[in-house]
RNA sequence: GCCCCUAUAGCUCAACGGAUAGAGCGCUAGUCUUCGGAACUAGAAAUGGGGGUUCGAUUCCCUCUGGGGGCACCA
């Protein structure tokens, strides 16, 4: 349709104004604008030409037979045929409507949550899990297959000391007076953790327990954290642990590589990653520390050799916002491992921020008071979660208040939304008509059509999330679908006593509860047939 | 000090440089003999301050002010 219509400007373009190539969109019209479609040519042609926009669209709306608007938009409207044959796509390809083949026979890997085994997971990096799943999904609706991956940082000294802050509860447990570790976790958990541990390893912990603790403990986060990540839906197929990457020498050779290529340099007895790079210059990371130890970074290293040198033809890295001071030396090991730095995508989401009232909790792990994404679950329910997660720009901060959570999880746009298909399951099961060879051209209204056009816009809604990462536009396309479907089923009685009729109707609700489903599905929330 | 985000309605968020800045929640007033009222209809209500670029700026640039997060031989 839209690509029927920029064929027919063109052609205009090259009559009218020959040797005036322009870039210019086709749209879909705003709403309160009477037309399907809507194209801005005349507006930047009138900047080339130095001529004024409604003359151009003037001119050009005589050839195309179309209507023009201030300050110079050419808009089209669509017989109702045109609109049919996507009705009728929709009711054939159903579960795949929206679906294409762009990057059919390519392979990704998304790396998503990777959080670290210290403590829960909060609720302001809560956000990594839907939305590193909607990506896979919605690559996978474009063809790619998808390997979700996790990076398990199970070693260092963060988790060191966790183990001591363990430790220390477990003395105290005993009647000791032990003295809290410097840079201890505050907070509940340790505690709980303590006491499992003894359970586990035996009453009379102490320090040469301390490996033996650090490993229970890490274990036991960590699998409680897969355990919030698999009720969101959220399952991994490779969990990388940094600790075998250490082992298997995989770091040791990497690091090797990178001196190798002299993109290293020893600097008061450490080596440093030093790329001949603009932006990292005065950056410098530590490699391996003037201890021997390889830090972080190092395992980041081996581990995205492994990412860029395994026949994937698509990286995609999603941290928190807390790491974007990494994301310069992470491109810049595409250079390092000869990978094509187009196709490594970092994506940066911005943290939750958890108010109370009016008052901004401040959250830390080490500190202990922060509320974890379990909570936040278990309160609102994993729809409502998804969808709150899933509904902003992952580059802003968003504003969550726990005192309402309750209060509005039962008023959460997302029921509003299986709600509608819920209604629609209801109305196909009442009429009991068969919704095959209906007469789709007896659906004709604006009511009818507009919502066939609104359902229309998904394919490419989903196409362009593949390309912009901008996930939020799903849940607010499904929100105002929902909507539309709504007013329409107040104004328009889809079971009449005219059974034609009633048959085409049906199969008009019927493709909407499709396209709602398909939605749904891609962020991860199942549609739902009774509420 | 430097870097990355960010400031839109009472609250939480939208808006390829374009048309009357849209939703949800809350508020006000309605719809209820019809397919599910978890719904619909109508209304009040917003671009932090100051410059600039443009035919046109919430969007781009500069600046001021206020938020969040980074700048470690932590992970």
């Amino acid at each position: 349709m839209r690509e029927e219509i920029k064929e027919k400007i063109e052609k205009v373009v090259k009559k009218l104004y020959p040797e005036n190539p322009v870039e210019f969109s086709v749209d879909f019209a705003p709403a309160n604008i009477d037309a399907d479609f809507s194209s801005n040519i005349a507006l930047i042609l009138a900047k080339k030409l130095g001529r004024k926009p409604m003359e151009v669209a003037e001119e050009m709306a005589r050839e195309l037979g179309s209507q023009i608007a201030a300050p110079g938009f050419l808009n089209f409207k669509l017989q109702p045929e045109k609109w049919h044959v996507e009705f009728e796509r929709i009711l054939n390809e159903q579960r795949k409507y929206g679906t294409n083949e762009l990057n059919k026979g390519k392979k990704a890997r998304v790396e998503y949550v990777s959080a670290n085994p210290t403590g829960p997971i909060h609720i302001g990096n809560a956000r990594g899990g839907p939305y590193g799943e909607v990506i896979c999904k919605i690559l996978e609706t474009t063809g790619y297959k998808v390997l979700r991956e996790y990076l398990h940082n199970d070693v260092g000294g963060q988790v060191e000391k966790l183990g001591k802050t363990i430790l220390y509860w477990c003395e105290k447990q005993q009647d000791l007076e032990p003295e809290f570790p410097e840079g201890g976790y505050q907070g509940e958990y340790p505690q709980e953790i303590a006491k499992a541990a003894s359970k586990k390893l035996g009453e009379n912990l102490n320090e040469k327990n301390l490996s033996e603790i650090v490993a229970f403990a890490i274990e036991y986060i960590f699998s409680e954290n897969l355990e919030v990540m698999k009720k969101m839906g959220i399952e991994f197929d490779l969990i990388v642990k940094e600790s075998e990457l250490q082992i298997s020498g995989k770091v040791e050779k990497a690091v090797e590589e990178v001196k190798n290529k002299k993109l290293a340099k020893e600097k008061d007895g450490a080596l440093w990653f030093a790329p001949n790079d603009d932006f990292l210059q005065d950056r410098e990371a530590v490699i391996i520390k003037s201890d021997g130890h390889p830090t972080y970074f190092a395992s980041d290293i081996a581990y995205h050799k492994e990412k860029f040198t395994s026949g994937y033809d698509l990286v995609v890295d999603i941290l928190g916002s807390n790491h974007h001071g990494h994301v310069p030396k992470l491109q810049a090991l595409t250079r390092v491992f000869g990978f094509d730095p187009e196709h490594f995508k970092v994506l940066v989401y911005q943290y939750v921020r958890v108010k109370k009232g009016d008052e901004v909790v401040k959250m830390a792990k080490r500190a202990g008071n922060f509320i974890t994404a379990k909570e936040v679950l278990d309160l609102v329910g994993k729809d409502s979660m998804i969808f709150f997660l899933l509904s902003t720009a992952v580059n802003t901060h968003m504003d969550f208040d726990l005192d309402l959570a309750r209060d509005t999880s039962d008023k959460n746009p997302v029921y509003k939304v299986q709600y509608a298909h819920a209604r629609i399951q209801s109305i196909l099961v009442k009429s009991k008509l068969d919704v095959e060879n209906a007469k789709l051209e007896l659906i004709h209204s604006s009511e009818e059509l507009g919502l066939i056009r609104e359902l229309a816009k998904f394919p490419e809604l989903v196409e362009e999330i593949s390309e912009t990462f901008n996930v939020h536009h799903l849940p607010h396309y499904l929100l105002g679908l929902a909507e539309r479907f709504h007013g329409f089923y107040e104004k328009v009685k889809v079971i009449t006593d005219d059974e034609e009729l009633t048959r085409a109707r049906l199969a008009l609700v019927r493709a909407a509860q499709i396209v709602l489903a398909n939605g749904l599905q891609v962020m991860g929330i199942e549609p739902l047939e009774k509420m």
